[in-house]
DNA sequence: AGCACGCCGACT
DNA sequence: GTCGGCGTGCTC
């Protein structure tokens, strides 16, 4: 939607571009020959490079005309659409972000200035094989029902469940025809109709709901809130269908990359094919294909991390963002946006419904959906015979243990039990590694990170202590070296490692399997172990934050949670929501299938509100205490925060900067807002720089972005320092 | 982001 | 005398 309206520019008239390099305005440019459409991609001359652009609107005319320069050329890819170019500039001011930078999020595909590279492609011929084998007639009947469509060799021969050989042997038989085509073929169709699920009642009426706002082409935020194993996912793939029979596409968005494999076959189950897959561990050429195909309608579904949001879309109807309280959402990758906030943007400039799902949403889109802003759906009925588990606590204060053990006898009982049924048990612990601590106790020396202010967790499996910071590693020292004591270094607490060295201790007969993220080398790895965990005849599994994602073990019916207290200390404001819902989504684990399961937290906090919210199973309650807490607090949803990260090498400085930056606090005082710091960030170092942050929190409802651009703005940070605005931070403490 | 220009310290 | 350190500024 440009202001001038104007959309065509024909060969030498000025053009305003926006290039990927970091100079925060739009550069004046003469439009090629053959003119250019606004939101082209170009390729500009700027200094002595070429760099990649996009036609922002018309020139300015504002520069010196003798030194305005030509467009070299329109790049062999769709236009940018206005509503992305909306999207992009209202995103860039929520989050203060360059336009620059925006682009480079918006543009992330390789080889876009390439000329179409060519591939072999294969469709059915008029010859006949000689000899008809099975492996023959599948490849020939794949060809025949996608109708004229044509194949890579690799699809084609997955698809028919052949080898390559099988295709190469049609090829010189004239059954197969072999031809040269451009790289980027379309995605394989989508059939909304090919495999619907029988539903339960509960889902029927939701995804009733879903369809109609699907129907009605308009914008629309509905958060999707199911208990584990309420069917959340055939509820959202319905309303995926919807958008494919309004001819329109959908993102799904989830919020890490090992989900993907297995929510990637349950796709192929209910549409018939595989939808693009994007997310960081795609290759060049796939992200390529995915980029220009979604543009042109050859992708209808892609799956992915939070980066698809900026996929050129051609008709975006749907955004699913699946586990939407996640906190991997908001993440750094060059620009600080929170993927959930960006979704509903992104929708509402497309006409687009968003559904948010989770069984624990964040207070923030409970409240919108509180204050009526968000349509409400709830999956209470769990999916065939399974019921929620019971959940208890184990008070820790009255159980006897041993000092470096971490299973209770009371949890220890439990699990005996369940094993001898033939059960299977899950014990969850918050912690990577052996131990998350290494002291001296000669010295009480801690060992920490050279580069950070971290200290360093043993990880006995890779023999290493490692920094979880900076990713720093070291081995483990044979003598402290702050006093040189031979022998005295101990590994102090509990890791997923130790807990399962403990375990095998306990529990001699069992058959363990450890889960944890830095476990394995990729996700398919991850994906073959958690195969085997829920048809193996595993009988503990001991797991991390990864356990509490979607995985569906259908012999679990015991859930240990070894330290239900860790998150309720310290003074972050989402520590107590953090807690509640790791807590419901370990504890939905336990029982998903036929079996009642039974959820055990080890706590030495009974009391504690969060605590009894879960075991009472009170999840309004819960949020209703916690909502009136924030707005009495006047934090987020209640009020807005931002933060300032101010980073250096040089500590001094990075600390006197940031105090006088906090001292011109004018114009953020103007609006009502406060600035507290200068103190040490989350993370106070990282790679040897050093940290500080300044938190602003203002009313909500105040232009907050433009006081906090003014006063950054008055002062520009020396060279070596940098200054990252981060609006509505997570994390506090 | 690159890449030039430019102004001060120790080398063949 | 010059080589080269990286601070400052420019790119339509």
């Amino acid at each position: 939607m440009p202001a001038s309206g104007k959309s065509y520019f024909v060969e030498g008239e000025l053009v305003g571009v926006l290039t990927t390099q970091p100079l925060d305005r739009v550069l004046d440019y003469r439009a090629p020959e053959g003119g250019c459409h606004i939101g082209a991609f170009v390729e500009v001359p700027l200094g002595p490079r070429k760099v990649l652009g996009v036609v922002w609107g018309p020139g300015r005319g504002d520069f010196d005309i003798s030194k305005v320069r030509h467009v070299i050329r329109v790049l062999d890819v769709a236009p940018m659409r206005g509503e992305m170019q909306e999207f992009l500039r209202r995103a860039g001011e929520y989050t203060l972000t360059p336009m620059s930078a925006m682009l480079r999020l918006a543009s992330r595909a390789p080889g876009l200035s390439n000329p179409p590279s060519m591939q072999k492609i294969y469709r059915l011929g008029h010859g006949t094989p000689d000899r008809m084998t099975d492996a023959r007639r599948r490849v020939l009947e794949v060809l025949e029902e996608y109708g004229g469509l044509s194949f890579t060799l690799k699809e084609l021969a997955e698809q028919a469940g052949v080898s390559a050989s099988v295709v190469k042997g049609l090829v010189s038989q004239g059954a197969v025809d072999e031809e040269e085509a451009p790289r980027d073929l379309p995605f394989p169709p989508l059939d909304p109709e090919h495999a619907g699920k029988t539903l339960t009642e509960d889902q029927a009426a939701a995804v009733e709901v879903l369809r109609a706002a699907i129907q009605s082409g308009a914008y629309g935020t509905t958060l999707l809130r199911g208990v584990t194993g309420s069917g959340k996912t055939e509820v959202y793939l319905e309303a995926v269908a919807e958008t494919l029979r309004q001819g329109r596409q959908a993102l799904v968005l989830l919020p890490e990359i090992a989900l993907t494999a297995e929510f990637i076959t349950r796709v192929e189950a209910r549409f018939g094919a595989k939808p693009a897959e994007w997310h960081s561990g795609a290759t060049m050429t796939e992200r390529r294909r995915i980029w220009k195909m979604v543009g042109q309608g050859g992708a209808e579904v892609v799956v992915g991390a939070r980066s698809a949001l900026f996929l050129p879309y051609r008709d975006l109807g749907l955004i699913v963002v699946d586990e939407e309280h996640d906190t991997s959402y908001k993440q750094e990758d060059g620009v600080l946006y929170n993927a959930r906030d960006m979704a509903v943007l992104r929708a509402s400039l497309c006409s687009a419904q968003v559904i948010l799902a989770s069984a624990t949403p964040s207070l923030e889109s409970w409240a919108n959906a509180e204050a009526g802003k968000y349509r409400r759906l709830d999956l209470t009925a769990r999916f065939g015979a399974a019921v929620m588990p019971e959940m208890r606590a184990i008070d820790m204060r009255a159980e006897s243990l041993p000092s470096n053990r971490w299973i209770s006898p009371s949890l220890q009982a439990a699990v005996n039990a369940r094993i001898a049924k033939g059960e299977q048990a899950l014990l969850f612990i918050n912690r990577r590694g052996y131990a998350p601590v290494t002291i001296c106790r000669a010295c009480g020396h801690q060992i920490g990170c050279d580069h950070c202010d971290a200290r360093m967790v043993e990880h006995r499996f890779q023999k290493r202590l490692v920094c979880h910071q900076c990713g720093e590693t070291k081995p483990v020292p044979e003598v402290c070296p702050e006093c040189e004591a031979e022998d005295r270094l101990a590994a102090v607490g509990p890791g997923v490692e130790r807990l399962s060295e403990e375990a095998q201790a306990i529990f001699p007969e069992a058959k363990i399997a450890t889960l944890s993220s830095d476990m394995f080398g990729s996700a398919r790895a991850l994906k073959a172990q958690i195969a085997e965990i829920a048809e193996g005849d595993t009988d503990i599994v001991i797991g991390t934050q990864l356990v509490a994602k979607g995985h569906n073990f259908p012999r679990l019916t015991l859930v240990g949670v070894i330290d239900a207290d860790l998150g309720l200390q310290g003074s972050d404001l989402r520590a107590a929501e953090r807690t509640f819902q790791l807590m419901r989504q370990v504890a939905g684990r336990a029982g998903r299938s036929e079996a009642r399961g039974t959820a055990l937290l080890q706590t030495f906090q009974p009391e504690h509100p969060v605590i009894r919210a879960i075991l009472s199973g009170d999840e309004e309650g819960f949020w209703q205490a916690e909502a009136a807490g924030r707005r009495e607090a006047g934090v987020p949803p209640y009020g807005r925060m931002a933060g300032i990260i101010l980073s250096s090498t040089d500590a001094q400085e990075v600390f006197d900067f940031a105090t006088e930056l906090a001292r011109r606090d004018g114009p953020v005082r103007a609006v009502g807002a406060q600035v507290f710091g200068p103190a040490p960030a989350p993370i106070a170092r990282i790679r040897g720089r050093h940290r500080v942050r300044l938190l602003v929190k203002a009313p909500k409802g105040v232009a907050l972005q433009a006081a906090v651009a003014q006063w950054v703005g008055q002062l520009k940070p020396p060279t070596n320092l940098r200054l990252a605005v981060d609006i509505d931070p997570q994390s506090f403490y």
